[in-house]
DNA sequence: AGCAATCTGCAAAGACCATTGCAATTGCAC
DNA sequence: GTGCAATTGCAATGGTCTTTGCAGATTGCT
């Protein structure tokens, strides 16, 4: 099953994806450290991560000489409920080792390259590439914590108020949507006499996200300070240049906005959107799975979809 | 498993592997190819390969929109004795893939982050990373002529309707809103009345973006076929999975859209907005300055802003 | 329109998977 | 040597997954 690489090869992937691998799992390692046949499970998973992240408990319990149950004990000595779910935080950090360098090999590559297709030629394919440079600032800049605190204020708020202007709406729209497929009150508003409506009900124990990237819409600003002023709890998600917005926001998200043309791009606030909404339905995972499922009858019943999904169990 | 090398090395070796995978795929495809059903589960393993290497023939059914049967049926279709075997074949292939993109990275030392930030911890930093991912894969696919051909007719048509039902509308509302900014007459509709009134006035000379991301919106698929019958010329931003909509336009902008949690992610697909607009307002810069001081001036009269950037120049 | 071939969902059946209660084993302290 | 706590395997249990027979629907050909 693990074939075809060759001695040194083998080497270097498993090396480098156990360098991370391994601070994690040690660190989740009781003081006490593992005895007898977990640490043998312990140390499989650390030297076959490839397999661990597709094997079965029995599969991995038969290469590391134990009985199935104590893979489960190990993995519940490790903080986790059973096999299944350490194997998915496994895989994740295992994939996201191997997609990491991918990404960084393609990102050296095509620095370096001239002509060839993707790289900068057309308006359309510059406008990508400063894409994927933003998102990989963000990725390296987003401190997931401010995410966890804004996810965890929508769950707990009454009713949360995303506020964004213009072409920004887009990304106000997209987080609301999903925000209420997750199993929240969560809705967006733009201009005019919605805004003015949204904000005469807004106090104490709800949430204000306020979007904007380099224009920055007057209304946005008094929306802010007002549901500030008010109670809410106040989040904005915003390029460095609001300063007016972050002074009325407990928490900012900066996102890079710099598009190829003259308008902000809003692929990097889409990302955010996504990052938080996926957030938001882990913090209470049978609500957002309760709301799914309404989500999915509605869908059927009102027959609006070309193909009909079949509902999850 | 990993062919041989072309002559130019600017090409990826990850980007060889993952064509690899396609091109696998399809060689075992029958003469007669795979029809209806059988053809959507073959598009999500191809769009989805790492959900397809791991997950469930049940997931995978609910996410193609198809019987748990059919993705038994596919599998055998595709010469593997069921769902397990195909599986994997694919899971190796693709992890293969993902170890030599980074085994082409260990020239850059450089990535080693050990509980840092952006470190695959939390659901809202697994979701960036996802789309980072989904990025450079999209920047790799992406042809830049589909983007020149679909610019230049949004620039020659007598106006531009972009269809996008459900949190789709946030990429159809932002291409909208920011090519009108660049000067051309297009706009996004949803359901409803609205997009009846839309497409009642539709005709020769006119174009259509339909948008759409797993979920088929019943009324996408109709609007794009009764757009291509009526003379207008009608493209499509989707993801594999949507055979029916592909069926109805000139060229397909192909968007990876797999998302961390259950619904789909907007990253790619509003990445492709910006560099649709990037590239259309290119097509005339001269139009589109006009209609930038245009705007402007409309800015600063309405006092909507609450400052006032300089103009372009 | 009729018919045959193909497709596809349903549901039953069997296999597989993971957890846990229980009992035997092991290691350590006294 | 003994007692006790921790470890570990066995097997029952419940749940999940995959395949397949069957029937109805769909499609293509004449």
């Amino acid at each position: 099953m693990i074939g075809g690489f060759g001695a040194g090869e083998r080497e270097l992937v498993s090396e480098r994806a156990t360098d991370d691998l391994e601070g994690w799992l040690r660190s989740r390692t009781p003081e006490r450290g593992l005895r007898g046949k977990s640490a043998a499970v312990l140390e499989l998973l650390l030297s076959q991560p490839r397999r661990a992240s597709y094997g079965s408990a029995g599969e991995l319990a038969q290469l590391a000489g134990v009985n199935v149950a104590t893979v489960t004990r190990t993995a519940q000595a490790l903080g986790f409920a059973g096999w299944p779910a350490l194997q998915q935080e496994l895989r994740a950090r295992y994939l996201s080792s191997l997609s990491a360098g991918q990404v960084a090999a393609e990102h050296d590559a095509e620095h370096r390259s001239t002509g060839a297709p993707g790289s900068p030629g057309s308006p359309g394919a510059r406008s990508l590439r400063r894409d994927l440079d933003g998102l990989a600032l963000l990725n390296r800049r987003l401190d997931e914590r401010v995410l966890s605190t804004i996810a965890e204020a929508v769950a707990a708020a009454r009713r949360t108020t995303i506020v964004a202007d213009g072409s920004y709406a887009a990304v106000g729209l997209a987080l609301a949507h999903n925000a209420r497929l997750a199993g929240y009150p969560v809705h967006a508003v733009t201009a005019g006499s919605e805004l003015v409506n949204a904000m005469a009900s807004v106090g104490e124990g709800d949430v204000l996200i306020a979007v904007s990237f380099w224009r920055l819409y007057e209304n946005t600003v008094l929306a802010a300070n007002e549901a500030r002023a008010r109670g809410a709890r106040v989040f904005a998600v915003t390029d460095a240049a609001s300063p007016a917005l972050a002074a009325a926001a407990e928490e900012v998200v900066l996102v890079p906005a710099e598009g190829e043309a003259f308008f902000p791009s809003l692929t990097a606030g889409i990302a955010v959107a996504q990052a938080l909404v996926t957030q938001l339905a882990a913090v209470d995972p049978a609500r957002t799975g309760a709301a799914i499922e309404a989500a999915e009858s509605m869908w059927t019943r009102f027959g609006l979809l070309h193909r009909h999904p079949a509902p999850p169990r």
